[in-house]
DNA sequence: CATTGATATGAATCCTACG
DNA sequence: ACGTAGGATTCATATCAAT
């Protein structure tokens, strides 16, 4: 059951999946805003930010409890290695946090999601609220994570100049085109969220194929990321209205394929061997292993490990030792060279090498 | 007993200052890092983190404990309008956020410190933990605010361009000359925060002369900043050593009068009425109040009202009523324009002329 | 068609002194 | 603790009309 729409309540229908069933939760919840009145822009027009119903709660318990039970339920079908991300502003994100943590959810990032255009605080009576938090955990400490490191990499290029993505992601606020409207022309949702931000948390925390959940699916930006990536979705929404302006919304998205949607830059270079590329001749047992500076320091035996100082240790341990490091292993492919036709050579592109002659054969 | 360092345990300490005697809290607690092992860089030396031993707690359950315990001395001893703010990181930050809104205190914003040259991620195992989050709190709900919106505005200035102050704020992490190093030349504090950082916390959410307390007070960057602007201060600390430094440091500095620590730039203006300003000839009863384009809209009445079809009302209700706006009241000074010289003048111009005629009076 | 200017709008815990 | 009234306060961006 999946790429469906489910018009229901929450953490009722959230209690009919299966459990560990689901590789991938986005959840958008309400923020119990905790707003009063009506709030006016200078220029006397009524500012038209969320006053939902569904956003109002009698108190902070009744909203722990709210949001104790969708946690839950979300923990229980979330897959032993599956992603939960869960957005929200200081309102709310603290009682999510705090409650997520007491489940067993492991942290991995939270994650600031700061808008270039936020709406200005119009009376300056505090500081202009311009970020909402994300919060990005796995099920527990022992999961193990999927990330796409360097997909990650590749999608906060800038000026071709690729960076380790960080914890902070500049975003505007979903506006113009992108934001949906209803048959009336107003905005269709209060709290419709970027396409941009849905795809990059996709893109960088499952896999194609991957099952993504979203509990409040609202206009369905969730689903549409996880279609034109290639992910299957469960969308659950408890309004009718927005269940029929998402399902044409889903209906008219296709699969774009792509490198970011099958993470291919994260993909892992064929693993071999050092006893592999001594028997393929591309080393030789007894050759010197050498310093980048020349140095002959240790020799090659012919299980792949080095002879230093009399042991036979390998490559890696060996590489921190003869360095004098305090770290127990550094990357050996890093460290050591041989000699190739009077030049030194670094071993890890005897090791490209080795590899293009696998891959053509 | 103000500007002092107290060496010693920050709860039992705080249990016996005075009830709400303090104006101004900053807090930057243990984060409870659950750092396990030994941290490797890429190239093999060691990262010297935070695994001090007042960063260790049992359990989760331990540090909420600890956490609830510091914050209720904390609400005990703020003042009813005074404010508080906690730093922390992801491993923390929701539990502390969580428990403050249990105890009362109302959230005035979150900020987010972004840092503009975060410790990479060596592994590339998750995203690179770029910010650190401030929440900043009032004693209730009903608290009366210290925000220095114009100089919070004055510090935003950028190309000399100022704008509203946002809840996310660049600064590098402390290094170089600003990070205090023991007599053997290592880093003093495993966790010392920016100067600039709290000298904007202080400048803009309390008033010259007020008494700033640090309860985990570490480097003494709260004392520095309090007394560079004029504030009188109390810093807990625990470690002996760590307080032989501050008191170093602390006389070392001096206060630094300016415009920022005074709060000149939010200097409320004279306040004036209408009826002032007609019987000191700057207004005429009678005469017409028109809008920025020219239309004759409303005559002057002698209590300082408007005359507008038939009714008398005052020019703020009258603004909004004649320019057909929803909202009851706009402010009539950015509205209403009088004719002088046979041109269009603001009322707001002519308002400035005789403040300033009442200054040199 | 290009450029300029007016208008609309976005998850908002959005005032405060005085009587 | 109320209510009432004086008066201070906004940034980035998309759209659309006007030039």
């Amino acid at each position: 059951m999946y790429d469906t729409i489910i018009n229901g309540n929450s953490i009722f229908e959230m209690s009919k999946l299966e459990a560990e069933s689901i590789d991938l939760i986005f959840a958008d919840p309400p923020y119990y805003m905790r707003t009063e009145g009506v709030l006016n822009r200078v220029e006397g027009t009524k500012f038209n930010g969320c006053n939902d119903d569904w956003d109002k709660f009698d108190s902070l318990e009744d909203y722990e409890n709210f949001t104790s039970q969708w946690l839950s339920q979300c923990k229980r079908i979330l897959k032993p290695n599956g992603s939960i991300w869960v957005i929200g502003s200081m309102q709310c994100i603290y009682t999510i946090g705090a409650l997520m943590q007491k489940l067993g959810f492991w942290f991995i990032n939270d994650v600031v999601w700061h808008k270039t255009n936020p709406t200005p605080n119009f009376m300056g009576s505090r500081l202009n609220n311009s970020h909402e938090t994300l919060i990005w955990a796995v099920k527990n400490k022992n999961s193990k994570l999927t990330f796409h490191y360097k997909t990650a990499k590749e999608l906060n290029s800038e000026n071709d100049v690729k960076k380790q993505m960080g914890s902070v992601w500049n975003f505007p606020v979903c506006s113009g085109n992108e934001r949906l409207k209803d048959s009336d022309g107003n905005k269709l949702h209060n709290t419709q969220k970027p396409l941009k931000m849905l795809e990059r948390i996709i893109a960088i925390s499952s896999n194609i194929g991957d099952l993504v959940l979203d509990p409040f699916a609202g206009t369905m930006t969730t689903g549409a990321a996880a279609k034109k990536l290639g992910r299957k979705f469960i969308m659950i929404e408890a309004d009718k209205k927005y269940c029929e302006y998402g399902k044409l919304r889903l209906d008219s998205i296709q699969f774009e394929d792509s490198n970011i949607a099958r993470a291919e830059f994260d993909k892992k270079p064929l693993r071999v061997t050092m006893p592999e590329m001594i028997s393929a001749g591309f080393f030789k047992v007894g050759e010197w292993f050498l310093f980048k500076d020349g140095r002959k320091i240790a020799q090659l035996s012919a299980d792949g490990k080095l002879s230093f100082n009399g042991k036979i240790i390998d490559m890696h341990t060996c590489a921190a030792s003869a360095k004098g490091l305090k770290a127990k292993r550094i990357n050996g492919f890093d460290v050591w060279y041989v000699i190739r036709d009077n030049q030194l050579v670094s071993i890890s592109s005897i090791r490209e090498n080795f590899r293009e002659k696998l891959n053509l054969s």
